[in-house]
DNA sequence: ACCTGAACACCGTTCAAGT
DNA sequence: ACCTGAACACCGTTCAAGT
């Protein structure tokens, strides 16, 4: 919008760097499926091939957009008084984190990079439960334990409200919220005595 | 097969319930990325639009085999003698109905009918809740979060097999079978005291 | 009723060619 | 060094036309 209103903000040097931004952009507002080579060009101001001299194919593309998100997403400052509120706090942070960009999840998901990103909570998370009295390897366990109800629960609920058209009514429909806490609870409950 | 030794099995009634036989054939030997329209078809000895008029579209496609697969996964019989390790054992074959068919957790979940599919293993489970003495809505909040265990294990185990080369050495790689065991556990023992 | 062929609007990607 | 245009091999889908 540097330009005439429109969709393109033409030339002036169409670095790596911009190209990854309005690649955020397009996934913010068309979701996974609004992020082609095309459309990113397009909004570019550039041809299609273009996006090949700086940043390679797509595959390439993606990868530096997930470089460029890695950050923001495994910052999570811990609180709480005792680690068994530190580790519930690290959870719902992370998850807030992940819930904040929809397409995150599915990005990374299909990049294969989750284990990835997640590593400085996991080292949060495993520092806590050593806190607790558990030695490296059980403490290793119970941090991967809780890191993966955080992802699943994120994973299972974006997939809930990507449901086209629920065929079905759909339950009472839990609260998906209610339940992460409830499962967190037990979870931490049942990991730290062990 | 049943032609020429080609990859096409000709004619001779192209039903609706063998074109997602062979969509399912396709989705074992090359995974979700393999089942296009046009390479069924190919796989059919028929020309791409005639799917169109024995199913519909691709959603349509989808939808057939989802329907086509539910009834095998839904199926789990829950063994033990005490609530604990029935629910522990559903869980578990629940598990290995998913991990059976990688393409199924990655397809039902695009669709968005995860919620849908397992809705025999929430009633069993919600009823082994109940039978530890839960109440009726913690019971049903206790076995949708065992089955969302279930569900975010797989999707993560599946992922981090489909990644490409991980760029990451990927630590001591917990082993997935004793992560799904270790929280498992820690999950019933927690959502059963309460 | 069942299927084909041509056509359309999309993809990602390569590569020679321009400046 | 940076970008374009044309081209290729793919997608899903529609629709008139054939039998």
């Amino acid at each position: 919008m540097s330009v005439a209103g429109g969709q393109a903000s033409r030339g002036e040097g169409v670095t790596r760097a911009r190209i990854v931004e309005v690649a955020l952009e397009l996934l913010d507002s068309d979701g996974t499926a609004g992020l082609t080579m095309r459309a990113l060009a397009a909004k570019l101001g550039v041809a299609p091939t273009a996006i090949y001299w700086h940043v390679g194919d797509k595959a390439a593309l993606l990868e530096a957009v997930v470089d460029h998100i890695t950050a923001d997403v495994g910052d999570v400052q811990p609180s709480g008084r005792d680690a068994p509120e530190r580790i519930r706090s690290t959870a719902r942070s992370l998850r807030h984190n992940l819930l904040e960009r929809p397409y995150l999840v599915a990005v990374v998901h299909e990049q294969g990079r989750t284990a990835e990103i997640f590593r400085p909570a996991r080292v949060v998370l495993t520092r806590e439960f050593s806190g607790c009295g558990l030695g490296d390897r059980d403490a290793a366990l119970a941090g991967e334990a809780v890191l993966h109800h955080v992802i699943g629960s994120v994973l299972i609920e974006q997939q809930v409200a990507r449901a086209p058209a629920q065929r079905v009514p759909a339950e009472p429909a839990v609260d998906a919220a209610e339940l992460f806490e409830l499962t967190l609870d037990a979870l931490v409950r049942g990991l730290s005595r062990d």
